[in-house]
RNA sequence: GGGGGCGUGGUGAAGUCUGGAGUUCACGCCUGCCUGUCACGCAGGAGGUCGCGGGUUCGAAUCCCGUCGUCCCCGCCA
């Protein structure tokens, strides 16, 4: 019997076989009461000396009582607890399995060491903040299928034993015993085999798919996540993101109980890069950045004149408030940890201050000044550079609307290539369609992609694209990318075939589930939302993975360690 | 690969700057008392190689060097 169970009965019925977990013990000598807690909630045990109850009962031993459910008298109720005006008086008690004193306090709020909480991560599940996590998390994967199912779009599986083809991340390797010296690699994504299935004709997929980054962790990147990862035949961006917000309505309702509207305001990459310093703009914050450099085209400045003169641009964010000089200075120190040069600010009351104010000119003072009160942040150098700095100048000081808290955002028109000293880097993946063909055969550097991701409160919750469906142009886009033919051909020979069989149209999409679940539950990192993660270096603290393999078993694989110098 | 924070009984913290007996607080643990508590209460008690290694010093949790772990950030990651 569980204790969702007790909500059905009346006061005076007998139990049988409830089951659970002793969450706190008060032994008043002669009358003992125990909060037991399972799944679903807690209920007051009560018993007397004369019961003839001696066992000894400690904090989380799994127990199993009989008694008899009762309404508790006037008085003796706690209104904190759903269950607190009953409590079950307990005829019998048997301790089921007993429980080693904790490494750390279930019910304590305090946070414990991270490290901790891993390597029992079995017991933190127990707390009452992780179990939302986790359940919600199933919620999410329930309305997905419930909405794909609505949707008529097919769940498909892929392999997750592949052929090392990266897509800009480092693979995750796996030894093949039967054919030494060879690898298999972990998906980065399902990205080429869902195209593979919109060769083979069916007209959608999708999947709750594993993904693997042999990547260096933060607060929002493990190495292994989860993605809800999807693609349309026939498809355009235009249906895919109609789709997408579909979905997303769909989950937020049914998972979340909250009412999203449609459609998701829309902002180019150049515009986010303007006004929010970031291509995954957090809308909750109401300042704006703006844009100042024709006000100082004509400035005594030396240095922001320098700066303009080197097809710089002066960006300011105005707060209207008078940060004191300790915010001033550690925004200041943030920033050049950086790299930012130093913060530039001005205060505007009656009159302007600040360390740069006694060289502003009559008209670059009547500008600060038509501001009002308040403080003005500001930046100059070349966009690319500042924006960071920018973002987080933002992020700091800007002020937040209590109201409407999921502010979604369609960020589009991406740059196909990143120019970094000269050299053409790939923003995203190689499969991506250029908008113009022409045009990005002419100047590659300067090419539009054709995608778009979409942000949640300053969070990149998903990217999708058109892919590409012409083996020449695909051949192309990877010639662009820097690669050889001969590398062409190895790694990527098998998909341009694949290619040249009669592909339709199709793009795609996929979602992080495990960022889309911390940002609805307010968690710090991904980690609080995923079951068993790793720490930073990839370590899981509760298994001790990874770890050594015996000389025997490496030389099946026919691999041999080396020294480490 | 780089920068920064943290590491003190089982847990969380204070102590570290400015060296002087393992000192303190809360929770937990153990023993005893307690018939209406619900963060029960009361009395007593146990428990620490101050992450690890080296150095400076008469003396190191505290200062210096190194190292390990962890978290945050840059790089990296569509």
């Amino acid at each position: 019997m569980k204790i969702d169970n007790l909500r059905n009965l009346n006061s005076g019925e007998s139990i049988e076989d409830l089951y659970g977990w002793i969450d706190n013990v008060r032994d008043h000598g002669g009358l003992t009461f125990i909060d037991l807690r399972d799944f679903f909630g807690t209920i007051q045990l009560v018993f007397d000396k004369d019961s003839g109850i001696n066992e000894s009962l400690k904090n989380e031993y799994y127990i199993s009582v009989n008694g008899v459910f009762q309404q508790r008298d006037k008085g003796l109720e706690n209104n904190k607890i759903p269950l607190g005006k009953f409590e079950i008086l307990v005829s019998d008690l048997t301790v089921v399995n007993k429980s080693k004193v904790l490494p750390f306090q279930i019910e304590d709020s305090i946070e414990t060491d991270e490290n901790i909480r891993l390597k029992y991560r079995y017991l933190d599940l127990r707390r009452e903040q992780m179990k939302i996590n986790i359940v919600t998390r199933s919620k999410t994967f329930k309305s997905i299928r419930n909405v794909m199912n609505k949707l008529d779009i097919l769940e498909i599986d892929t392999p997750t034993l592949i052929k090392s083809t990266p897509e800009g991340a480092k693979d995750f390797l796996v030894p093949s015993r039967k054919s030494p010296g060879n690898f298999y690699a972990l998906p980065q994504s399902p990205q080429m085999y869902k195209q593979l299935f919109m060769m083979s004709g069916f007209p959608n997929y999708y999947q709750i798919a594993k993904c693997y980054r042999d990547e260096d962790s933060r607060k929002d990147r493990q190495p292994e996540f989860t993605q809800l990862d999807l693609e349309f035949s026939d498809a355009n961006p235009t249906i895919v993101k109609n789709n997408i917000e579909k979905i997303v309505k769909h989950i937020f309702s049914e998972a979340y109980d909250v009412k999203l509207n449609t459609p998701f305001p829309v902002c180019s990459f150049k515009e986010a890069l303007d006004k929010y310093g970031t291509d995954k703009p957090d809308l909750r914050i109401n300042e704006v950045i703006e844009d100042l450099t024709e006000d100082f085209k004509s400035t005594d400045i030396k240095f922001i004149a320098d700066s303009i003169k080197n097809n710089g641009v002066v960006k300011g964010l105005f707060v209207n408030k008078l940060l004191t000089r300790k915010e001033i200075d550690d925004l200041d120190s943030t920033i050049k940890e950086m790299g930012a040069g130093g913060l530039g600010w001005f205060k505007v009351e009656n009159e302007v201050s600040g360390p740069l104010a006694k060289f502003l000119k009559d008209d670059e003072l009547s500008k600060i000044k038509s501001y009002k009160e308040g403080t003005l942040l500001f930046q100059t150098g070349l966009l690319e550079n500042i924006a960071p700095y920018m973002d987080i100048i933002r992020r700091t000081v800007g002020t937040k609307k209590t109201d409407n808290i999921y502010n979604f955002l369609w960020v589009e028109d991406f740059p196909f290539f990143e120019v970094e000293e000269g050299v053409l880097q790939p923003s995203h993946h190689p499969f991506t369609s250029p908008m113009n063909t022409d045009e990005f055969k002419k100047e590659p550097e300067n090419a539009i992609a054709l995608h778009y991701d979409l942000v949640l409160n300053g969070v990149e919750l998903g990217s999708g694209s058109q892919r590409i469906n012409d083996p020449e142009i695909q051949t192309l886009v990877l010639q662009k990318w820097g690669l050889s033919e001969e590398d062409i051909q190895n790694r990527f020979g098998w998909f341009i075939e694949a290619l040249s069989y009669g592909t339709p149209q199709h793009a795609g999409f996929a979602i992080g589930i495990d960022r889309l679940v911390a940002e609805v539950l307010n968690q710090n990192s991904i980690r609080d939302v995923i079951p068993f993660p790793k720490t930073q270096s990839g370590q899981d603290p509760l298994t001790d993975a990874p770890s050594e393999i015996d000389t025997d078993t490496l030389l099946e694989y026919n691999i041999e360690l080396i020294e480490d110098e």
